[in-house]
DNA sequence: AAACCGGTTTCACTATGTGGAACTTCCACA
DNA sequence: TGTGGAAGTTCCACATAGTGAAACCGGTTT
């Protein structure tokens, strides 16, 4: 996934997050000749990396068990990020009315490098955990909110955010092409909805509404997830103009505001 | 605040992440002049610095508004942060129980930078959504979490969270010296829990109990909070018990996995 | 005791980031 | 329409700051 991306050969700064990056994607504590093996940086360069980022509070350093995991200072950071930058203050009132009325799993999301980033989310009463919480990316070609997002996109926006896509068979129904999604991203355009159908995981299926710039770009994504053992797709479509006119809301509520829209 | 913090003159990185605490601070987005005028920096600087950082996610640039907010990319880091280095995901059921409990405001908070980060919280009605309350910060010297996990730190880590309090009278009650705090820290010690009283916001109270690695260091802590119009000390006080055996019983979880203490 | 393997330190080298100053918009006010 | 000023952007000679090959350390294994 790093050899994939050759980032900007830019500074020092990224190259630190790129560290940071690799410590975060690995989801537990690593040790240093771990992080070695994955970067492409020699060892006094990327030990000098983690030790600074130690100290500054961006890594945590465990010296009882010789590992790295992320600090919490990036949580603190998070917190304002998520505030000014998601959606998800602005949505909130407009999630919980849907949330309460459909009684199935909500989500919000928006896109972040290709990924689609869950800003919000509302769980249905009993709650299936499945994976996905606020903070959480999932893959953009197959998933409910990434489809509506990326049908959305400037053409340039969308171009880059194609590129970055892993095109993994998840499932059978997982689209594993650029062609093959473009032309469902052409239905999604036409429709206004995109539906999950089992393409990311067995058995879970959403209904995912774009929200909207007034110059009709996507800025995030709503979704109300279920599983097939309850619903069907086509209770799902039933669901849809619910689901429009509440992102429709969002997308009015946040014109007041400040919009990035991809 | 930056000012009194003459930050470990380091390099590049040190420089960057000044200007998104910055930004961050500032809670609001903010225009590049309004950064020059609050940073240490020339103007050119200070400029390839934002861009660097606009270029890699960290920084969002509203073209229209020129102003530039804490970016998305950090949420997604810092929920590999929250996972990893809070007590959160190993406390939670827990903070659950005991929230079920005392029908109160439970919040679970961890020390960075010698301020109080709250990484969890369990609202009396409302359930949890993540960065809206966790990865908030607040003051160590006038909350009661922050007084309990003062009062079990090591000698030169507590020297140093000493020096970056504030201070500031918020209220009548608030500690406004390292003695009169130093004195209150040493009954903390024998009582085994710290008490707000209202020293923070005038009308809000809370017990707080430190969680305790086995080296009797505190690697975090949990409260109960409440207003006067609700409750007293007093009736804080007959938790205390409660919030002490749940602390223990995180500690004990938490020992079986990795601990950051202080 | 010799080879090995993570982790840490050294140091000469130069790529990288620095910042004073000049330039370019874009307003506000005359 | 012109002029002054403030905000944002670019330039470029300079040296600081980061680089990385190699040596070093202190365990553990053979």
């Amino acid at each position: 996934m790093n050899s994939a991306a050759p980032r900007s050969g830019e500074g020092t700064i990224a190259k630190a997050l790129e560290v940071l990056d690799l410590v975060a994607q690995l989801e537990r504590p690593v040790r240093f000749s771990e992080l070695l093996a994955l970067s492409p940086h020699p060892k006094a360069t990327l030990y000098r990396l983690v030790q600074t980022l130690t100290s500054l509070g961006m890594l945590r350093y465990d010296a009882e068990r010789q590992t790295y995991a992320p600090g919490l200072r990036l949580v603190r950071l998070a917190h304002a990020a998520w505030r000014q930058s998601s959606l998800a203050p602005i949505a909130r009132p407009f999630v919980d009315a849907l949330s309460a009325q459909v009684g199935e799993t909500v989500h919000l999301a928006q896109m972040d490098g290709g990924q689609v980033l869950y800003v919000d989310k509302r769980n249905a009463a009993e709650p299936l955990e499945m994976f996905s919480q606020a903070g959480k990316v999932g893959p953009g070609y197959c998933t409910g909110v990434g489809k509506a997002m990326l049908a959305f996109m400037a053409e340039d926006a969308l171009d880059t955010a194609l590129s970055q896509q892993a095109w993994f068979a998840h499932t059978d129904h997982t689209h594993t092409s650029r062609e093959s999604l473009c032309a469902e991203l052409a239905e999604i355009r036409s429709e206004g909805v995109a539906y999950d159908r089992e393409e990311h995981e067995p058995g879970i299926i959403c209904v995912a509404a774009p929200i909207l710039s007034d110059a009709g770009r996507s800025i995030g994504a709503l979704s109300v997830t279920t599983s097939t053992a309850r619903k069907s797709l086509a209770d799902l479509s039933q669901l849809a103009p619910h689901l429009q006119s509440t992102a429709r809301d969002i997308a009015g509520a946040a014109a007041n505001w400040q919009f990035p829209s991809q």
